[in-house]
DNA sequence: TTTGTTATGGGACGATCGTTCAGGTACTTT
DNA sequence: AAAGTACCTGAACGATCGTCCCATAACAAA
């Protein structure tokens, strides 16, 4: 089976792929609340009535970016942790870097991703990709440590929150006493 | 000064009051997105116009709403510890089952409650009011507990969100081994 | 080439939005 | 009693929204 040949759905995909692409844009800029049809066309530079046609309604187009997002998202988190763990490192400082940097130069990113969490919490269907990240870190540990490890991404969840409420970023040095007091087994 | 003998502003403040919490019942049955100024004027029982009247624009009831409620949220909170210190009890067992109690029964309000820190995430004008709790739990405990207690808050955050979108709410019990490794000192 | 399918995009429709305005009521002050 | 102030509300305006329709272009299968 070929699949991908045919040139009209190639070009679909592709096109489809730059409409969420802008929708993640729209909403690290202005929020869930910003995303419209005509905001997302114009942010990807093309017509109103394309982003109807590759996607059924708005609600869609929602879901979609959202769970692009948190795949993007758990990707991410699983080559951190690949990293931290070939460097032999219990990590403390490597989070404690990435908090920073999340609540920093990537702020509007997280912010987007937090609000996944709460549309999430309305809506069923997206809470699979919500939990994702979770579950990726969750796989990775042994099984007896879940109950440290549920504290550990309690605490890494609250303080992404908290620092997103903090008139400025939080430095990663100011984080990582807190990281490492998380990390701290018992 | 008598300040509040008129009848007229007593009315007013009184309606205003009306206003903000139907405001709260919406925003917990349908979140932010939900708030319009007919949705908010048809919950509370009262025209259109008076919503507009009394705050400026929709912007400013979102944000006396949200305010409001972050205040109820710092007192509730200050009495739950007052009462768990007076029991002498660490508060495993209280923060398990107020969690639990939050997560379920009312849902609606948590998910209002972090919607309001999303939003002051973009807002600086609602980060005081976020913080609030924070700050008086903070204001509560010895200083030298300080990383303790910020990683303990973050935790409460984090339960919390992740509560959010489990697909049926956590009891006490699957939380209470979490919250007491997040209690428990080094 | 013919036929069928998919993508594209201009235009428009009805609904809903935030906000304004003007006329009216209730109360206080003089 | 008269004037002033604060609240109330029906009606409406312009803007923006999601979505649909239809003609066209690009491409694949026959």
């Amino acid at each position: 089976m070929k699949a991908q040949r045919d040139g009209r759905k190639m070009r679909g995909d592709r096109r489809r792929q730059e409409i969420i692409e802008a929708t993640l844009r729209v909403i690290e800029r202005d929020g869930v609340a910003g995303v419209t049809h005509r905001t997302v066309a114009a942010e990807a530079g093309v017509p109103t009535t394309s982003t109807t046609y590759h996607f059924a309604s708005l609600n869609d187009l929602l879901i979609a970016t959202l769970i692009s997002c948190a795949k993007d998202m758990a990707t991410e988190v699983y080559w951190m942790i690949d990293r931290a763990r070939s460097r032999g490192s219990r990590g403390a400082n490597e989070v404690a870097g990435l908090l920073a940097e999340a609540l920093g130069p990537r702020r509007g990113r997280t912010m987007a991703e937090y609000e996944l969490y709460l549309l999430a919490a309305r809506r069923p269907e997206l809470r699979p990709a919500a939990r994702r990240w979770l579950d990726v870190l969750t796989s990775m540990v042994r099984p007896d440590d879940l109950v440290a490890l549920r504290a550990f991404l309690a605490g890494i969840d609250g303080l992404m929150i908290q620092g997103l409420i903090d008139d400025e970023p939080p430095s990663a040095e100011e984080l990582r006493p807190v990281v490492d007091h998380l990390l701290q087994p018992r």
